[in-house]
DNA sequence: CTTGTAGTGTTATAATATTACACATATAGG
DNA sequence: CCTATATGTGTAATATTATAACACTACAAG
C-alpha cells in the first residue's frame, strides 16, 4: 500500500486493484464488463489523473467506443463502486489506491510531475468532524485535495 | 463572523466584504472596477455558490456585458485577490466569508438548500500538515469541501 | 417464451472555460 | 500636460467537460 511518493513496484498496484475489483463485482452481482475493466486498467497505468476525453482517446484507439457516454458511463460505474475517484480540482479521474476499503480519500497532487498520492482519512475523527459537529452539519461526502510539490520535484528544483 | 448555518444579519456580511475589498484594492493599487464590484455584490447576495453563467446572466440583464470572458475575468480577479473562492465540487463561485485574512477555506455545502458555510483551517497544523510532512510534500493550495445536510434541512426532513 | 433489468451505440446538445485580437482607459515618468 | 506602458474591456470564435435522449441488445427471473 503506497503511502507516499517513493518508488514502488507498480505492477502490484495494478494487480491488486484489478483482483479486488473482480472479487467485489462477482460477490455483489456487478458486471465488470470489458469497457469498465479497460478504463480501470488505463487509469491504473500511472498514479496520475486522466481526463475523460484522454481515456476516451485510448478506448477509441482500441475500438472500444468513440462517444463521450462510453467513458462517462464506465467512470460512473468505477466511481460509484469505489474503484476510482474524481479529482475535482482537475476535472479528471484517478484509480483508487485503497479499493475495497470504505474511506474518504485525501489527494496530494504534484503540480510539477502531476503524480497523485491518495491517502485516506476518517472525516468524522478529524478537524472536519469537529467543525461539522459544531455546526450541526451531517457529512455525506468529502473532497480533500492538496496541490503542491512532491519530494522528488523539490529535489530536482534545487539543482 | 459566521461560523455556522444559524441566521444572521446578512447585510453586515455584504457591507464588510465590500468595505474590505475597497480598502484592500486602494491600498494595493488594484482597480476595483464596476464589473468586478458588481460580480462580488452578486456573489454576496446569498451564502450560495453561483455558476459563472448565472452571474453572467445578471450582468447581461444589467448591460454590463454578455460574453463569458467578462465574468471569468472578474472572477479571476476576485479569486486571485481572495474576495471569492471557486467551489470545485460545484464548478461554481462563492464570496469569501473571511476576506482580508490569509486562510485555507473549508466549505460545508448543504445539498438540500444549497447554502454554503465557509470556515477556515491552517492546513499545516491539521492532519493534512502531518500527512504532507510525512510524505515530504509541500502544500501550496488546498481544496476542502464537505457535502451533506445542514441543521435546518435535517430538522425539515424529520417532519 | 415473456418480461423486466441492465448495458451499449449513437446523435445531439448542454454547461463550463479559454484564446485571440482589436480597442479603451488608467497610471507613471519626463 | 504628454506620451509610454501597463492594465482592463469588447467581442468572436473555439476548446473542454458532461449529459440527455432514444433505439437497440444481452441476459436472467419467472
Ligand atoms: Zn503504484
Ligand atoms: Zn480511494
Ligand atoms: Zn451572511
Ligand atoms: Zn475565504
Amino acid at each position: 500500500m503506497s503511502v507516499g511518493f517513493e518508488n514502488h513496484d507498480h505492477t502490484f498496484c495494478i494487480q491488486d486493484a484489478l483482483e479486488t475489483a473482480d472479487t467485489y463485482c462477482s460477490e455483489n452481482g456487478l458486471q465488470f464488463t470489458k469497457t469498465r475493466r479497460r478504463v480501470l486498467e488505463i487509469l491504473l497505468m500511472q498514479h496520475k489523473a486522466l481526463g475523460a476525453y484522454d481515456i476516451l482517446a485510448h478506448l477509441s484507439d482500441e475500438g472500444l467506443g468513440a462517444q463521450p457516454p462510453v467513458v462517462y458511463r464506465a467512470l460512473d460505474f468505477l466511481v460509484t463502486n469505489g474503484f476510482a475517484h474524481k479529482i475535482e480540482k482537475l476535472n479528471a479521474y484517478s484509480a483508487c489506491s485503497h479499493p475495497g476499503i470504505s474511506h474518504s480519500p485525501v489527494f496530494m497532487i504534484c503540480r510539477v510531475c502531476e503524480n497523485i498520492v491518495e491517502t485516506k482519512t476518517e472525516p468524522l475523527h478529524s478537524f472536519l468532524g469537529t467543525t461539522a459537529e459544531a455546526a450541526g452539519f451531517s457529512i455525506e461526502d468529502t473532497v480533500i485535495e492538496v496541490e503542491g510539490v512532491c519530494p522528488s520535484c523539490q529535489k530536482s528544483a534545487q539543482i
